[in-house]
DNA sequence: CACTAAAACGGAGGCGCCTCCGTTTATTAC
DNA sequence: GTAATAAACGGAGGCGCCTCCGTTTTAGTG
């Protein structure tokens, strides 16, 4: 392990209030992060930097200044797509029974594993490289999965000897099977397959079609 | 695939199926390759291919149509030093006594590594997605030390129950304790301690002997 | 020897990485 | 409001990567 840097005036806690950013700053740091997420999206996480800095419209020295390394930047754009999913738990909670709320869920998640499966293994890379990072992500993965399976257990609309960790198990088959051509197709019939696990010996047994 | 260069007059018994290169050619090739090891021993497996294809006398273009990639030129190095490493084998068997020649390339062995130990995460990457290069150059070490230690048995200076897998096994733990200042010395030392323990109980119970 | 096709050369050019530092801007103090 | 200061900006510049293609060299043939 590399020396940690001696907590200087610089305390590294969790990110709040960490340190209060200039206006300028922020605003920059935000288009810096949007405009990655696009880019690497659309070409990877080999994507140019200075074509990020130019799409944000800011020089590269400040991508540099915000982002010292490109692995600083696929973090945080990693860490906030995490975040936008776990945050449509909630949304989708609100607007759908339970086990709907879940199993749309759970489509998303194959929608966001798809998007990454072409980083995979620049992303395992990071992931190893920073093992803080997986278990911080796959936790908050784990919590917001775990809210609508307790809905839904509550609600009757699932059976109730299941937790989140063992439907995220479930879920790590997606990860494997690469490349197929009908790898979407196989994984939105495995979250199908899975839901009707989940129903089955529900006590209110539903029929949540659709 | 395009059908391979119909072997001719020409076979090649080490280079299966190899095009016999243009003079000129070659000697860029070579001229590349020592450059390349030159450079990759002073600054790393990253040093600038620009920079060695100039001290190789040679125009970029030259190095690229040689060595595809940054890796095909590493591999092409790290084979031709554990070449150079098992020759000396031979070279030191003829000019001393078995159990003096298997220590002096014991200490070469270690004078080796200590050149790749900067490198050794770089390598350790190079090794992994190329396999057959380990299993390659392992097996080729391991046939080197085995004839210096066979002649060492034979001649009744070291002790007959040990073999080749076993010493290289004893010298794995070279690879280990990283980056102190006296790796070094310590290297050295536990060859010496390794040689002591082949020699106790050898037939011929000190050098001069019989 | 001259001639030719194939092989090899080499470096310009386009792009990306990253650093450095003179300039601009937000914030704070008055 | 103005001034002072720290923070942030941004892009030029130097270097490296890699490709592409016009030029040169070699090996073969008569």
């Amino acid at each position: 392990m590399a020396s940690q840097p001696p907590a200087t005036t610089k305390d590294k806690a969790e990110t709040p209030a960490a340190k209060p950013l200039r206006a300028d700053a922020q605003r920059n740091r935000d288009a810096l992060v949007e405009a990655a997420a696009v880019a690497f999206a659309a070409h990877g996480v080999d994507a140019s930097l200075e074509e990020i800095a130019r799409q944000a419209g800011v020089g590269i020295g400040t991508l540099y200044r915000h982002f010292p390394t490109r692995e600083h930047l696929v973090e945080v754009v990693y860490r906030r797509e995490v975040e936008s999913l776990c945050a449509a738990a909630d949304e989708l909670a609100l607007h759908h029974p339970p086990d709907i709320a879940l199993e749309q869920w759970m489509q998303r998640f194959v929608d966001y594993i798809a998007t990454k499966r072409g980083l995979a293994t620049s992303l395992r890379i990071l992931l190893n490289t920073n093992s803080t990072l997986f278990s911080d992500m796959s936790g908050r993965v784990t919590l917001a999965l775990r809210q609508l399976i307790e809905a839904a257990v509550a609600d009757g609309s699932i059976r109730s000897d299941v937790d989140a960790s063992d439907v995220l198990h479930a879920l790590g088959g997606i990860y494997s099977a690469p490349d197929t051509k009908d790898w979407r197709d196989r994984s939105r019939r495995l979250v199908s397959l899975l839901m009707d696990g989940l129903r089955f010996g529900a006590t209110k047994s539903a029929k949540g079609g659709g």
